[in-house]
DNA sequence: TGCCGGTTGAC
DNA sequence: TCAACCGGC
């Protein structure tokens, strides 16, 4: 034995303590090799930048980062943090650091996408000591597979499956063994990055499973009714949390067992709706690793490479602004802008707009949405994006096109959302509210006061466009 | 996790 | 006149 030795958790997308099978089992190895334990983070703000990580995302992860050190600390494990450019310097570092620092074991938690898990096969082609857990999502990829052994490419049966496995899985919950340390004063983390305040999202691990256990009691049965109204507070707002890992996906299917222990069996609990959308997250991260396409700016129906699309760069820009003159889109997107979250609905509006209104390929919105969201995930946003623009696997079909007009009323028929985020609409009628400010139309009509800017499109000519420049997605 | 236009039939 | 329904995109 050698208390000189070093076990490392390496924390990643893993932001917890709890749940975490990289901590239980590199406490577990440290006590059972009486070594010492420490943490580790490593930061790489070029590689974040060329993902397209966003600023409130960065300070989100810092913030979580300063919990978890606190929280470490108290079991007497220092979180050291370094900054290490690129994944490349990564390599070079951990390698570097366990030659210095008689490293015998490093846990980490598994990530589903491509640079990521090329980075890691390299970690162990290098001969690094390195064993990895895979906790992203309730059942690993790669393990709910259909009767030819291959990934399922319909959400149905893959749900189906992913249902009967999980039902027959035995749920273990992870417990921490006992180290002995002293309390330790953690070191503060601070991360050299460009940063957008991100404090409306309490931090940390305790806050997530409290704000878990908060939706639980008070939403998750009203969920079905109203996670459509952006006006509402209706979803979970917790994929900041599940992005990150400060929440895992198996500590929310517990609080859902917990609530409704029939849950799993029965697809007529309360919590059903949730759940699918549990299993859509799942589903998704399935994909990207089954077909490292996605994470490489490919379509998945390959159909649809022949799309021409318009990518008008005006447009694209009064998209971003939220100044398309369509009043639900331009909220949603203001939303985003100014609180770097958009309600899912609303996600699905303005995606169908930029891709199937407007012609922009689908990639700049996935792009501009991973900029600014809090909660951006290559697997879920690719998803998403793909899903709308029909481009993707068990996509809408192209004929499939929201009016975002309908969705107005449909969504935000009062008009809560729209009057708060589009303030110069504020002397407009509700009854007005809805239609996008086309010059043409009869002045009782309009949406619309001076200084709300004009539609940058009309509806019917941009529905028989898509349906035009789309239609090779399903040609053979 | 649509929309649209056309048809039908009750009033 | 309008809701309900349907097929095609």
């Amino acid at each position: 034995m050698d208390s000189n030795n070093i076990v490392v958790i390496w924390f990643r997308q893993d932001l917890r303590i709890r749940e975490n099978e990289s901590v239980t089992s590199a406490f577990r190895f440290a006590a059972e090799k009486q070594c010492r334990l420490i943490a580790l983070y490593l930061s790489s703000p070029e590689q974040w930048q060329s993902h397209d990580v966003a600023p409130i995302q960065i300070d989100f992860i810092e913030r979580n980062l300063n919990h978890l050190a606190v929280e470490l600390a108290q079991l007497g494990v220092p979180l050291k943090h370094f900054q290490t450019p690129t994944f490349q310097d990564q390599i070079e570092f951990l390698t570097e650091f366990c030659q210095k620092n008689k490293v015998i074991q490093i846990f980490a938690g598994k990530e589903p996408e491509w640079n990521e898990k090329q980075r890691d096969a390299q970690l162990i082609s290098h001969g690094l000591p390195i064993e990895f857990t895979d906790e992203h999502c309730i059942l690993a990829p790669g393990t709910v597979l259909n009767q030819q052994g291959q990934m399922f490419k319909v959400f149905t049966p893959f749900k189906k499956k992913w249902r009967e496995m999980v039902s027959q899985h035995h749920l273990q919950k992870a417990e921490l063994v006992e180290l002995n340390q002293k309390e330790i004063v953690p070191e503060k983390i601070q991360i050299d990055a460009a940063k957008v305040k991100s404090s409306d999202w309490p931090a940390g691990e305790k806050a997530a499973l409290s704000l878990l256990k908060r939706f639980c009691e008070s939403q998750l049965t009203s969920y079905k009714e109203q996670r459509d109204f952006p006006s509402l507070k209706g979803t979970s707002q917790l994929s900041p949390y599940l992005a990150m890992g400060v929440l895992s996906p198996k500590q929310c299917l517990y609080a859902i067992l917990h609530y409704f222990p029939q849950a799993l069996v029965e697809a007529t609990t309360p919590a059903e709706t949730w759940l699918s959308e549990l299993i859509w997250r799942e589903f998704y991260r399935h994909l990207i690793v089954a077909f490292p396409k996605l994470c490489k700016n490919q379509n998945f129906k390959s159909n649809a490479d022949a799309i021409q699309w318009r990518n008008d760069q005006a447009e694209f820009k009064a998209w971003c602004e939220g100044k398309t003159g369509y009043p639900v889109v331009d909220a949603a997107m203001r939303q985003l802008n100014q609180t770097g979250w958009m309600h899912n609905r609303m996600r699905m509006v303005t995606a169908s707009f930029l891709s199937k209104h407007l012609l922009i390929d689908w990639r700049w919105g996935e792009r501009y949405f991973k900029q600014h969201l809090i909660d951006g995930d290559l697997a879920a946003n690719n998803g998403g994006w793909q899903w709308s623009a029909g481009t993707g696997c068990d996509a809408q079909p192209y004929f499939r096109i929201f009016n975002p007009i309908e969705q107005s009323k449909k969504f935000d028929n009062e008009g809560a959302f729209i009057y708060h985020f589009v303030p110069e609409l504020s002397s407009v009628s509700t009854k007005a509210l809805h239609q996008a400010n086309l010059v043409v139309q009869e002045p009782e009509d309009h949406a619309i006061s001076n200084n709300y800017c004009v539609a940058i499109v009309e509806h019917k000519l941009a529905r028989s466009r898509a349906l035009e420049a789309m239609k090779v997605i399903s040609q053979k």
